[in-house]
DNA sequence: TTGAAAGCGGTACCAT
DNA sequence: ATGGTACCGCTTTCAA
């Protein structure tokens, strides 16, 4: 019977020796370094520190000793120990919102291929919950927090949560920041202004003129470009300003339809096209139009944007612009992880033209579409 | 000064400043209690322990001490000393599909309800990869594990889950699966097979007689039970066998289009209502028919299952059964901390009638269509 | 290579 | 009430 107890001072086994366990207790290290004969440092060097300096047989006891208990490193043991976790947080605004559900998927991706584990919290769409969360999870002392939410002018809580974040970074963490830029951190932002351009661009050659854009407040920023964007697309393709009918409404279903039925009701003139921020508020015109009579595709075209997967199920097909959100999502982890004090990094986007917007003058199916 | 730091930065780190500002490393419990000239038991009851036991006097100095640097508690330094964690794991088969983000939406809720951080990972679909996440997880130490994934039979990774979740369980886990019955865990489940059945019951109440039922593999256990309860609604309303065709396809929309192109090549007969036992089918059932030149609603009413999104933007809308997947996900944080070795829990479902199931012999709109 | 031991940031028991 | 201190489970010098 080998004398090696060397835990502390008493000569009683650590663990409850004959009493009934309330508690099961899970292995520790150190229970596999006993097992396997070795010491408390040569199995962690075993199971972790690259097996570098371990003797290949010592290795494979550890290792086998290892299995054979089932063991499993704690987590928060090693993050202490090493003063750095394998984690990245996330703060989102609404996971069930397809939006950052999307990009939650393409953070977890590149979390999970650099061995990382995402902490997911919810804001729910309030600036104060980001600051308390973000509080929180510094706490954490993640790698990196990723913050994706609608960035709204609240600049009461805003300082503070720049503050906290910017804490976050004197200790060593990374910030990286989706879809609101203008805070002082890595940002990944969607290339909503260049896609409403090019969406705007297509739909001319495609051969319509007089057109309806619908939108969102001004102060929510990817409203607004998207606004900016296409009406700048427009232009480039030489449609004058007195061909475009601007409506401003709310950033939802119900604000696409009173949009859509203004317009009917006060006239729809010669407008050809209804172009609406999203394709939820797309989704809405549409309602609006067939409740007035009028069939889209047919009388008159709509599109939206974001791609949201209704948009392809809806009849007619909805036109649209993609937004991978997933890529940016993993490219916010790129950049976290890879240290960049980059600008900016913009994701671009997609047009997909369906049957919501035919072909104006020619009276072919669409041209371009990929799915239905 | 005294000189026991061995630490990488050398000890040129002071510890702590004579004024009021904060260092590069993260401060730390003794940087507090050192500020607010306490002993580090002290700051650590005011900040945690309840503040019992604590002078007010001191509980005032300590907490401005820590306002003061900014002090946020190391999770992880808290997780190894307790033995325990605030977090609860989260395994789902993919973020991005609306079914587990909904799933989600609802964990996160409940768990932050509760003070619990929640670690989020995506299984892609593969039991394998759910083991090894399983695994992973485990290593965190959380109160609670909450599978989510669409078990499939696969008793090979099946065993080595239950075994893995067994040993989690014997060290103080808590394990919740949602949707997954039959596996020695508390379970959450939705009520397939009884919300099939109401809608059964509800379409015949509205007149239909002849159906057809187009439904996944057998072996997915969510396509059998809303089949079957299907079947089983309309039984009990007095439909006979020989006024139901069913198909079985795909787990798909493409399965739907299919399954419908099928059913309208050999002749509808007369056929009523289809019903798809999920949305994402019956929408690719509704194609298939227009394509065919039959106008779904009009022609036939279509019905599905799960009312996602893209179910009541859908023209015309689709009657549906409404799957509270979120309340699932509270639910399953709920059953986790309560410790209750419950019976399968099963979450009611809710059946939405709307404008692909007219009411067959009156002429007037839809009954009971909450939302269009 | 290997083991002993000093932490990492906290918690909690034990005297005082 | 308060401070001293023995851990928690693991990593990482430092000597041997």
């Amino acid at each position: 019977m080998s004398a090696l107890d060397s835990r502390s001072g008493s000569g009683a086994t650590p663990r409850r020796t004959r009493a009934a366990e309330p508690e099961p207790a899970s292995v520790t290290l150190q229970d596999v370094a006993t097992e396997a004969g070795v010491s408390l440092a040569t199995a962690s060097r075993a199971l972790n520190g690259g097996s570098r300096g371990v003797r290949p047989e010592n290795l494979a006891r550890v290792r086998d000793a290892a299995a054979r208990l089932g063991y499993v490193p704690n987590a928060s043991a090693q993050a202490t120990a090493k003063g750095s976790t394998q984690t990245v947080a996330l703060v989102v605004s609404d996971v069930a919102d397809p939006y950052y559900s999307a990009v939650a998927a393409g953070i977890t991706d590149a979390a999970e291929a650099n061995g990382l584990v995402v902490t997911m919290t919810v804001a729910d769409r309030s600036p104060r919950r980001e600051l308390e969360l973000a509080r929180g999870l510094r706490g954490h002392r993640p790698q990196i927090i990723v913050i994706a939410g609608s960035r709204i002018n609240d600049s009461e809580t805003e300082q503070e949560l720049i503050d906290e974040l910017a804490q976050y970074r004197a200790t060593g963490g990374r910030v990286v920041l989706i879809s609101q830029p203008g805070l002082p951190f890595p940002t990944v932002t969607v290339d909503d202004t260049h896609g409403a351009e090019m969406l705007a661009r297509t739909m001319v050659q495609a051969g319509y003129r007089r057109y309806a854009i619908i939108c969102g407040p001004d102060r929510i920023k990817t409203s607004l470009d998207r606004c900016k964007g296409f009406t700048t697309g427009l232009r480039a393709s030489g449609i004058e300003t007195d061909e475009q009918i601007l409506i401003r409404t709310r950033f939802t279903r119900s604000g696409g339809y009173d949009a859509a039925r203004e317009l009917v009701e006060r006239g729809l003139g010669d407008i050809e096209l209804i172009f609406a921020v999203s394709d939820t508020m797309a989704i809405g015109v549409m309602t609006a139009l067939r409740d007035a009579g009028l069939e889209p595709g047919r009388d008159i075209a709509v599109a939206g944007f974001d791609d949201i997967s209704s948009a392809s199920d809806v009849v007619p097909a909805l036109t649209t612009v993609a937004v991978p959100l997933r890529e940016a999502g993993s490219e916010a982890v790129r950049l976290g992880l890879s240290g960049e004090e980059a600008h900016p990094v913009h994701i671009p986007t997609t047009v997909h033209v369906r049957e919501s917007t035919p072909r104006a003058p020619a009276s072919g199916r669409s041209p371009t579409g990929p799915s239905v």
